[in-house]
DNA sequence: CTGTTAGCGCCTTCAT
DNA sequence: ATGAAGGCGCTAACAG
């Protein structure tokens, strides 16, 4: 009965049939509601299951049916809250279908991203959802007949279902924001300009910008590294450089980390001396003091959007071809942003 | 060749077998490296594995092998740093080692605690990372010969691995830190005391108190509700009962985050009104003014050191008794913590 | 309504 | 060193 280690072995459906007196088929009709079996059968065998303990082999099910009630999904930083919060979403509403999450993170690097799209593959999930990195790992899934969302930002080339952040909204709302304060000399802080976030963010300040009739200035834009001091490096060169400078937009949440810490090294007065947009909220935003304007995404509901794409693909129940869903994001302005007092050339005061 | 729908059908092992003109089987053998199999042949092999796109079906491969490459992490909140950074860790060793993480968000409930462990079972894991909520998840997998290993907190009766901070410690330091700054009436908040964790950290409360022989007050400690705003509230109630109090020690980010908008909202000022340290250090602790005194976990090495152990005892390389693992949390000493003034015993300043 | 048969894709004896 | 055969646990046809 039991195995010398103590694990018993695992009881099958073949066991489940022997102690209802049916047949391995009929005790698979009775348990999964597919097909027939007479009540008081299932009855019995439903019983027997219970009483053994049976726990249904996910793994020969997957064999047999060619699919795995598994989703993949890739995205760039758990410890970033921003990819923790889109997961939070997805996991969310895959749980509630009865569909598991497997998580990969690939750190923001395309090898790896690419080894997890084939790990994917060789598990056969099928469908995944992903903060693509290059339009690669997306196309191999979806070659391979896997259902792929993209979140977040799209690559072009991909032919998939996408659910995004209208970024260039986001960042027009944010900018107008500044230029009706007065502000006309904004530092815009990116870390990237090859996703459509970063493309559509750089798009919305621009638009902004030429809807006040100001002139863009290239010198303005600070292109920022990945790593965690790059942003305060990037904006303190900057403000050096450009001391007439009154307000900052940082393209996202790290930025701001890093600008809100620069600002603080410098002892430079938010929003007195200078004031802060930011592009995504989070958290700490309401915590300092003033509190950080920001452009607020639906993070998680995008997440779970995504999801339920995804489940609605599968099922089949939406079935045209790829569409791409935009989330809008909303405005929260907060005590970091004020208007432009009277010398509105003049330079930041020192500290 | 291909499917109507434009989705080839998957490779399998037996037309890399027939590309190579070789059997099946010594196909495997030459993929796997498990077995003979002449170097010539293996090289053909690979070249047609390569040629036709063949990507083994890890289903299949775990139906044989009984066993998957999938460890299952079950965790309270993902939207929580704290479970996020845990993840992070335990997916970056995973990985590495060729494993995949499969994440089961509990959402604090025991039902989809347990519900999620059954989950894992039909998946066949051999190996699971639970920050638990009960015993009987754990005790469930383990039953079944899952190897468990207990991540953060510990279930008293649990048979299996953990690996812990010493919340006991942590607490203790912090506490002793406010007394020798003079506070003697330091009020504690916590979430719960049913967990290793919440049992320690007031037990290091308890030990400072003792140690600084200042006598144990059971009206300073809260127990609040898991709600975000019960924190805040909880600090009120206790704020107005006891305007004698000079310290407050939060004994998670939760109620930290709590009990910094109270004191906001409050206007009292931190710390000349009122000192404050966190049990779990956050980024956000840094960036507000003052920063926050906070013991540091180390979440991350935590997450990771907890998939190593797993590892090792899937790999057989370890295969003693349960083993308990201890980190050391460090107390960052930082702004809102100072030396209580001339009137010790005086009520806060109204603000 | 039920049982028999077959096979999902792989690996692993066991012969050769 | 290689191939043939069988089976992991389950379910979909098919026959009854």
């Amino acid at each position: 009965m039991s195995q010398v280690d103590g694990v018993p072995r695992r009881v099958t459906i073949g066991d489940v049939a022997r102690a209802a007196g049916v047949s391995p088929s009929t005790a698979s009709r009775a348990l999964t509601g597919q097909g027939y079996a007479a009540a008081s059968v299932k009855l019995r065998v439903l019983a027997a299951a219970d009483r053994l303990g049976y726990v249904p082999d996910d793994i020969a099910r997957s064999l047999k049916r060619r699919t795995s009630r598994l989703v993949g999904v890739v995205i760039s930083d758990l410890r970033n809250q921003f990819y923790a919060d889109l997961a939070a979403g997805i996991e969310q509403v895959l749980g509630g279908a009865g569909y598991q999450m497997v998580l990969v993170n690939d750190d923001g690097d395309a090898d790896r991203e690419l080894a997890g799209a084939r790990t994917l593959l060789a598990m056969r999930v099928p469908g995944a959802i992903v903060t693509p990195l290059t339009p690669e790992a997306g196309a191999l899934l979806t070659a391979q007949g896997v259902r792929v969302v993209e979140v977040d930002r799209q690559m072009a080339q991909s032919q998939c279902d996408a659910v995004l952040v209208d970024s260039e909204h986001g960042a027009r709302v944010a900018t107008s924001h500044l230029l009706e304060l007065g502000h006309r000399r904004i530092a815009f802080l990116i870390d990237e300009l090859e996703w459509t976030t970063g493309v559509g963010r750089l798009a919305g300040y621009k638009a902004a910008l030429r809807a006040a009739r100001v002139k863009f200035d290239q010198r303005l834009v600070a292109r920022v590294g990945f790593g965690s001091g790059d942003a305060a490096t990037a904006l303190s060169t900057l403000l050096d450089a450009r001391p007439d400078v009154t307000a900052v937009f940082a393209a996202n949440n790290l930025m701001a980390s890093g600008v809100w810490q620069e600002l603080q090294r410098r002892r430079l007065r938010v929003p007195r001396d200078i004031s802060l947009v930011a592009f995504d909220d989070l958290p700490w935003m309401t915590m300092v003091q003033p509190a950080v304007s920001a452009v607020s995404q639906p993070v998680v509901a995008m997440g779970s959007r995504a999801a339920e794409m995804l489940l609605a693909r599968l099922s089949g129940e939406f079935d045209g071809p790829p569409k791409t869903e935009w989330l809008t994001p909303a405005f929260e302005r907060r005590g970091s942003t004020r208007k432009l007092s009277g010398q509105a050339s003049g330079p930041r005061s020192p500290a």
